[in-house]
DNA sequence: GACCTGACGCCCC
DNA sequence: AGGGGCGCCAGGT
């Protein structure tokens, strides 16, 4: 048997962590912000790391995924740049009723949402 | 294959 | 109370 680590399933498994980390964000309501950290908490799987890598190819899905809704455990906007414009995810918190104040979610503490206060899941 | 670099976060000053 | 160290885990060079 061949020594070398051709895992065929590693790829399937991606995508798979990739559409549940898809499946959380979407659960953020409007108006509401989440972590990278709280998310992978939930999701007991991969790090806050792998949460802000998943998001990155968040643009290769179909659908839509409200990223800009996933916020540092400070409330920064830290993907911003990660956005079609540097402005974008700004302006979408904002149509969404949130005040941001120097890259910084004011009132996070108020506006912060943990996946787990989901009843149903 | 070592080394660096992240859309991070906890711990420890 | 803000800043640095380090673990995290996958990709790129």
């Amino acid at each position: 048997m061949p020594t070398k680590k051709i895992s065929p399933d590693k790829d399937v498994k991606k995508d798979h962590y990739f559409q549940r980390v898809y499946d959380v964000t979407r659960l953020i309501p409007s108006g509401k912000v989440s972590t990278y950290g709280a998310i992978a908490d939930f999701l007991a799987l991969g790090s806050a790391r792998m949460v802000g890598w998943a998001l990155n190819h968040c643009h290769s899905s179909d659908d839509i995924i409200p990223a800009h809704r996933v916020v540092n455990r400070l409330g920064e906007l830290s993907g911003r740049l990660h956005f079609a414009t540097p402005t974008l995810m700004q302006e979408r918190l904002e149509s969404e009723g949130i005040e941001i104040i120097d890259h910084k979610v004011v009132k996070m503490n108020e506006l912060f949402w943990h996946p787990r206060e989901l009843e149903e899941y």
